[in-house]
Formats: C-alpha cells, structure tokens, sequence
DNA sequence: AGGAGGAACTGATCGAGAGCAGTTTCCGCT
DNA sequence: AGCGGAAACTGCTCTCGATCAGTTCCTCCT
C-alpha cells in the first residue's frame, strides 16, 4: 500500500509467522526452533489498527500493556509543562512499544503513531507465561531491550555533545541500520514517513534549524530528506562525519548462539 | 572514614545482609523473604575496591562482570573521538552496574570510580542462577533496571529541553532523591564527591558555565554546592523551578506485593 | 612558612542555534 | 481549475552558553 506516494505498508492478516518483523529481528541474533516460534505466533494474536496521530499510551496512566509493532511508524515523547516535547525515540516494525510499563507501576511516557500502524497487544501475563516456557526467548527478548536502551544512550551522546549537523546525520544512520534489520531499508535509503518538526522534537532543535541542516547536509552531497524517504547520497561520507560506530546497535549474537 | 572534610563513605566487611544498600533500595518495593536474601548475599561475596578514578570497565571490551556497588560513587559514560565525554549517569550505593554488559556482547561505554569504591562483583552465571531461583528478584532487578533507564531518559529530556540552570536544578534532585533511597540523604541536603567538571560532562554544558549556573541557584536561595555537600536552601522553591516529577523513579512497587 | 597544583571562580568575546515573520511548494478536496 | 491547509523553506535578529584568559582560593607537601 502507498501513502504520500512512498511509503511502504505491509497490511493484511499475517500468512506465516516468518513475515513478522519481530521474528526477522531476532532470527538475527537467535535461531528459533519451532515451539520458539509457535510461542511467538501466540504472542501476535490480539492484532490492533490504530490511524495516524492516535496516542495509545498515556504519561501517568497505569494501562499495562504492551505491543509488537508490526507495521508502521511510532514515536515514544514526554511533555514539559513549558509545552515543548522531547521524542525518546522512534520506533519500526519489529520493536516492542511500552514494555517498561509492563514493570513498572505507571507510565511515564506517551506512545503515539506517526503512520497509520498495525500493532499486535500483549498482556503481561502472556509475556510472562511465554518467557517462563522458552527462556530463550526471554533472553532474546532481553537483549532487545538492552539494545533499546543502549540506542537512548546513545541519543543521549547526541544531544548533548554533537553538533546540530553531526547529530542529524548519526540519527538517520541509526534509522537506516535498524530498518536494514526487518528489511526495510539499505545502504540506499530508506521510506521515512517522519516530518521535519519530527526531527526537531527528537533532535532537540527547532524545526527551522533541522531544515538548514537537512539543506547543507544535501548540498554536501551526503543525504537527500525529501518526499517520504531518505535517500544516502554518499555512505560512507556520512558515516565518516557522524562518527558513526553501529557497536551499540549491533549485530553480534549476545549470550546465546 | 572522611575524605575531603565531608564525605562519608562506611567500610568494612558487611556484617549482616540488611546493612547492603542494594537490599536496602530493593526492600522500598518488594518484601524478600529468608530464602530471597540468602541468595541476596551470596551475590555480594566476592567483594573487591577500587581507588578514586579507577576505571573498572572498558568501552569495546567484552568483560561480562556486573557490580553490585557498596559504597561510594561511580560514573558511566561515553567518549567521543574529538575528546569530550558525556557521563551517562552517576551510580550510588545500592545500584548495578554493567547489568547491560551481561546480556550485549561488549560494553559501550566505561564504569569509573569517582570516589574510592567497594563493589561486589557477580559473575553472569551467578546472577542467571540467581534468577532462576527466585523470580521475584529476578523481577525487582529488572524493575531496577527499567528505573535506570526511564533515569537516563529524563536526562535526555534535561539536556534537550530544559535551560541550563533547569538542568542543574533537576540533577541536584534527582540525586537527593535517590541517595535517600538508600539513606545517604534528606531534604536538607546530602554529601556529593563530583567535582564541578562532572556536572559539566554530564549535563552536556561547559564546567565554567556549570559555576555560573550555581552561583546564580545559590544567589537565588535555592541550593548550595559546595565543599563536597549539596545543601537545599529552599527544597519547594527548588522543585517548583526544575520542575521535578519524581514519578519516574517512584516508590511505588511494580508487579510485587 | 612558602610553594605547587588543582579546583573554583570571574569577565569579555564569539558563535551556534532559537525565535520571529514571513514566502513558496506541495497536497488533497470540491 | 481553484481553494485551503500543512509542511518546507528563507532572511533577520537576538540570546544562551562556549571559549579564552585569566585570578583567587584551598589543600597538600617539604
């Protein structure tokens, strides 16, 4: 399906469970057995549409479930009572949404779809329930959140000690590598359904300033932010200016084999 | 024992389990059993201590030790290739540290002692035992764990939206709030062994512009740093201006009675 | 008592990025 | 084909915090 022109929907009910973006992401890292994946099948059964722009976790609220995005785009933000908001993060298909207020008594964040997504809800127990039956998967699952922190580490570094350029070009590598793990993006580009005024809540800037950036990081001739998609003009120039170093996001099997 | 006039750090061999500042905070939340805190202490066993600016875990390298940290104060943080570093967080009697090494395949970021330090190191397997053995631990752990992170994400929201003043404001907080966890402060003030150079590498500002902001808190009546101790002058007025909402490391217990 | 070294502190200048106030381009809608 | 709204884009000014270049204070050392 397209939307805008470019952007790329995988909707319809799920055929097999190797389609799941979840279980692309962690084949990357765990050979699932059968029951491991049968686990997993279980895990997508309450399938949820939510349109664009809809919240569906509250900051203060105590609902205590969480989600596999399974198409779709979504941002994770806390307000400030000055109205400003911070975007934590993005997340693709593939990521688990809220799955620290499963632990946690409230939330303490909102969660809300930038595109039109397709979720599929897990209740605490059935988390529990899968994770005590195939321990695997609960380090699988384990590892993915580490990862998830790691990343907010890492936007933290962005923020905090690189430029407004540097940290433009490092986020939508970062974008690029996670999406290249669902197969949804390359060393190419990538479909990006994320505004400018998106980039600036997540960035810390103002959105005029992300578009002079954006502007400059064009005319250099390393990526193009237009119509929907990211396109990486010159890869290896851009990794080279934001420092990039995929070490935190990476790519090598943790604990198990 | 006094460093520098004012710290207060408690050595010595711990003689019984309930003196440990892990208990002590996870106790807040969750009521342990016998059983729970034998398993407890025979994680704090292998003690060591490490001096003042020793750096006990290396950005890159795959050391797979975690540390449960006794006393004194440590840091973690990330370097940059133009030689600035951003400190992630402060750690404090009672917290982890490298939980997240355990479970990724190397560390990306270093652990450095800022005071002289006692820390009980726990080999991955003895904490997966651990686990396995008590699950409710194995769940006030990793409620711990999603309380260090929603830390690190409230610091993003620091360095990306608050003003500098703001920031500081929030941090000197944040820290009370925590050491009285573990009961190494109050709403009078508590005692802080960072030099003004950490508050300036870890709240993304310049150490010089770290003095002025506390100059102007201090003029301001609000808090006072200085001598190795944090002093609340006017707690309230303080909240009110950093804007403080300690939801995020409440003091409510999650999934346990 | 005198010096050495390091943190704390101060003033002056500079620059990245914010804020404002627009215009232009691109959509979908009727 | 024309309209309306949102996102993208631009020029201008101003502010917050960095940087530089010091001085003062403290503590340890002999």
């Amino acid at each position: 399906m397209l939307i805008g022109g470019v952007y790329l929907e995988c909707h319809g009910a799920l055929n097999s469970i190797h389609e799941s973006p979840l279980v692309r992401k962690l084949r990357a890292f765990v050979a699932l057995s059968g029951p491991e994946l049968d686990v997993l099948l279980r895990l997508h059964q309450r399938r949820r549409t939510f349109a664009a722009g809809h919240a569906f976790l509250h900051q203060g609220h105590s609902q205590r479930s969480a989600f596999i995005l399974a198409s779709g785009w979504v941002c994770s933000y806390k307000t400030l009572p000055s109205g400003s908001r911070q975007i934590v993060d993005f997340q693709v298909p593939g990521d688990f949404l809220g799955l620290r207020s499963v632990l946690l008594q409230t939330s303490d964040h909102f969660i809300e779809a930038v595109t039109r997504v397709e979720v599929s809800e897990v209740l605490p127990e059935e988390l529990l329930d899968a994770f005590t039956e195939t321990p695997r998967l609960a380090a699988a699952v384990l590892w993915a959140a580490s990862r998830d922190e790691a990343m907010v580490v890492e936007h933290l570094i962005d923020i905090g000690r690189r430029s407004a350029e540097e940290r433009v070009a490092h986020f939508l590598l970062e974008m690029g590598f996670r999406l290249s793990l669902v197969g949804l993006g390359d060393k190419a580009g990538y479909a990006c359904p994320l505004s400018q005024f998106h980039l600036a809540d997540a960035l810390g800037l103002s959105a005029v300033h992300v578009n002079r950036v954006l502007r400059k990081l064009r005319e250099d001739g390393m990526v193009t932010f237009r119509g929907g998609k990211v396109t990486f003009d010159n890869f290896e120039k851009l990794v080279a200016f934001a420092d990039f170093d995929m070490a935190y996001l990476d790519q090598e099997r943790p604990l198990l084999k």
